[in-house]
DNA sequence: CTTTTTGCAAATGATTTGCATTAAC
DNA sequence: GTTAATGCAAATCATTTGCAAAAAG
């Protein structure tokens, strides 16, 4: 393993790109969601964090996630309850929301979104993404409430 | 306007029919929901209601919506931002976000969602709700960060 | 050197919880 | 009568903010 350059260089380049400086907080961020793919809260990051950077703090890694949402790095997603989580999957996927246990995962499944995208636009609504939400039941919460099955 | 006697029938017969008890605070929720179409934040619905009925606790705003949603009468929506938020339409429909103002808004577009949900399926996810969400720029905030286009 | 970014601690704000009281059934 | 549901106040928890100190360019 060790640390990734080539990582570090794309960060870098995206924050130059916006003149914003490379500071290390930035870099331990980055660097961990890149090690570490999947959905991230940012006290989860913070929390996976501080044991190494003892200094780092939550206010930080909260300004982080968002700035690097912004330069399209990682992506802010929806969720049902009331944390906010960031994607480390910048590209066009699905969300399988489970209302018990509260899991996410993702699916991959090709949805075509180009008509709701021209409806949208014929608004006035710029799309950026748009995001199939499956909200269910998962496997394993399912299995444990319909027992007998 | 007026009692609208049928709502009422609505919510009735789906608390009956799960075994809950009609209410005061929930006819008084159900009926404002039913009345105001649209996006709620719990705090939003009290704040609402606590005018005419003064002992209405937000304890109770919330445990309502949360029990309206499980009863198929309202759904939970998925957000960037950290509110909890009901939808009052429980057909299907998209959303768009704006990341900008964090306003919300309803597009009836078809989209074809037998794939995901098939992939869903199966993967052992039950599929309730297949809800596509646009985040991306309302008209009204890419006019005012374009202002010259 | 100048300005952004950080860390810390305090503030905020939505949501939840515990518990005695009240209202459904 | 019995039990679920309410109201209230306190607790919780993620997130934001203000500001002095530190670090980036």
């Amino acid at each position: 393993m060790g640390t990734d350059v080539r990582a570090d260089d794309e960060l870098i380049a995206a924050l130059r790109a916006h003149g914003h400086r490379v500071t290390h907080p930035r870099l331990v961020v980055y660097r961990h969601l890149r090690t570490h793919q999947g959905h991230f809260a940012a006290e989860r990051v913070h929390r996976d964090l501080v044991a190494e950077h003892p200094s780092l703090s939550p206010a930080t890694v909260y300004a982080t996630l968002d700035l690097l949402a912004d330069l399209g790095l990682v992506r802010r997603m929806s969720t049902l309850r009331g944390v906010a989580l960031y994607d480390t999957r910048t590209d066009d996927h699905q969300h399988l929301l489970c209302h018990e246990c509260g899991a996410i995962t993702d699916l991959d499944a090709r949805v075509a979104t180009g008509g709701a995208r021209a409806a949208a636009a014929e608004r006035g609504f710029q799309v950026e993404h748009a995001t199939l939400q499956l909200t269910g039941l998962c496997a394993a919460c399912a299995a444990r409430l319909a027992p007998g099955a």
